[in-house]
DNA sequence: CTGTTAGCGCTTTCAT
DNA sequence: ATGAAAGCGCTAACAG
């Protein structure tokens, strides 16, 4: 049975115009403080609640944002997630999920009803899109900030935000404590092709090892799905080869526990015979048996950032998002966080 | 900048009415094969997108839809959110994901802006409303579905539906199975004292200790926060006090990790010296040394489960959802998930 | 301080 | 098969 009294029922209860209600329920211009009270009355006595979609409709905001991820049940998107339900929930909008389940399609696809939906303002996590559809996808939204993925060369810079971890540092890291251990011969699960994270985190090896001196060799290196099975069954191929691996850099702690898994199968003793490190130190990785050596990312800061940065576009441009001028333009802004590289037994 | 393109200027474009156009949109009434063809261009070429706000203020029907969970980051809550969404996605409803984070204040909170959104719908987990807040609740939502919630006698039993999972026969699995292989000593970690499923365990465990006339001690039994460090505050304190005890039953993996960290502290060996049980198998649960023993909770299908039933709940009141009629209200329907039963190493 | 007049962008009658 | 008129519930812009 939803809510059917509207402004006017109250206006009319109270003896008012529906512009008096209208004021006393957003607080703005003056009203009288006995009318106002009187007005408070009626919509306490009536339990009248304000229509967000009539409201919407007149002002052209809708106080709801987009956040579009990969697959919430994924641990790293759902503390993302997390952080920016926060945010939003603390400046009074609501967020509507989308989980694009890794498809392209399906993004595009959710993008659209975000769309239709006319929300303020949309969070895209991880984009599997290409450089010309994001582009599009960004100049049909008001505002867009960008989390895991950044898009050069925007024609006109409107502000797309970007949120990013500098996956490269956390890449070099990871090297270079199994380079400075004495590792010689690390393998790296390097993750999906299609992940941009994975890329960078593969640059970040290349880069630890030339600057150690020692030669890339990419027969050492082998795309794998993000997820434990991927990792043990890439980690069991990748040492068949090359038994003579000493150390594992892994995409990610999934990828990293699949590793584990694939070495106690082949009866190689973690960190003795093996060292594994993995990436992002989700819960899981201090927990299993060794505890993972990995890099921690930010996550929920990660998705409160990108919130924030969102809200900031949103009310940095307060009405005429179609006429930009210099003036009301949101800046292009970038934030880069930081991952922490963490020793734990899998490669102390 | 958004889409500024609306249904007038398609049907200015088109040389037709809004009407035509809005006809062309929604597959419904006659059009001619011509126009619907010259119309679809152009929208085609415009970009036009419907509003779904304007849509819905007309209709009174918004194709958007609340979850309304304790927390995302929790392993738990993320796997039924992504069944939830992926039902409403499937149906073509958008969905407002929101935290309470266990605090009634927020839950009370987050359900009135849903209701301001106007939503058509809300599934409500692990509401920690008593039974009167709830009823408030529910009757002013079109449609509401329950998870891990009973709420008996309404007075007018108005469809709210509800997903259960058979935690007590789970607890009675879990409690037996621990029986069957020789442990009388039996300790319980019983999550918070809010959590109804927690509750229903503990009455799962009860009555297989009566099943098995083995004397229920309440001292053997202690509350706890259901995450890692409350489960190993909870077993350390327990042992201490019971050194006797050998077995844990816990209320989650989670908790049930916590207790392994708090035996590997004391010295306790699992499963020799104690046996651990947990619940729900997240996926943590088989990866943790040793691998946990628990009860399979279908998740994914638990919110799935629960956004069909709230789905039918919908389009089986078309309109009138204040008028209803013995005719058009939906039945007062319960799901009931049975868990499943895994044994792992920790308790064999 | 309060009210009036117009819409916001769509869908619902009811005509034609 | 198509259109005209009215209205969904609210707010912007002016009055007064």
């Amino acid at each position: 049975m939803p809510n059917r009294v509207t402004m006017a029922d109250v206006a009319h209860e109270a003896g008012v115009s529906t512009m008096t209600v209208s004021r006393v329920v957003n607080n703005k211009g003056e009203v009288s403080p006995a009318t106002r009270q009187r007005v408070l009355d009626v919509i306490e006595r009536l339990r009248y609640r304000p229509s967000g979609i009539a409201r919407g409709l007149a002002t052209r905001r809708t106080r709801t944002l987009g956040l579009v991820i990969p697959d919430v049940a994924n641990p790293f998107f759902s503390d993302v997630t997390r952080g920016a339900e926060h945010v939003a929930y603390a400046q009074g909008y609501n967020v509507f999920l989308c989980n694009t389940e890794e498809d392209p399609q399906r993004e595009l696809a959710v993008l659209r009803s975000l769309e239709e939906k006319r929300v303020d303002g949309v969070v895209l996590c991880s984009s599997r899109l290409d450089d010309d559809e994001l582009r599009q996808v960004v100049s049909r939204h008001s505002a867009v900030v960008l989390v895991n993925r950044r898009l050069e060369s925007m024609d006109e810079q409107n502000g797309v935000g970007a949120v990013l971890v500098d996956d490269l540092s956390g890449g070099r890291m990871v090297t270079r404590h199994l380079l400075d251990t004495g590792h010689r011969a690390v393998g790296l699960l390097a993750g999906p092709p299609t992940s941009h994270s994975g890329r960078r985190r593969a640059e970040g090896y290349r880069a630890a090892l030339a600057d150690a001196g020692v030669q890339y060799d990419p027969a050492w290196v082998i795309a794998c799905p993000a997820d434990v099975d991927g990792g043990r069954r890439a980690a069991a191929g990748l040492l068949a080869a090359h038994p003579d691996l000493t150390a594992l850099f892994c995409y990610n702690d999934l990828v990293a526990v699949g590793a584990l898994h694939a070495c106690a199968e082949m009866g190689r003793r973690v960190p003795d015979d093996l060292a594994v490190v993995g990436f992002d130190d989700i819960l899981l990785a201090a927990l299993v048996t060794p505890p993972l050596t990995t890099c921690r990312v930010p996550r929920y800061e990660l998705g409160g950032q990108a919130m924030k940065l969102l809200l900031n576009q949103i009310d940095g441009c307060p009405e005429s998002s179609d006429q930009r001028t210099e003036a009301n333009r949101a800046p292009r802004v970038e934030i880069v966080l930081r991952p922490e590289f963490i020793v734990r037994a899998s490669a102390p």
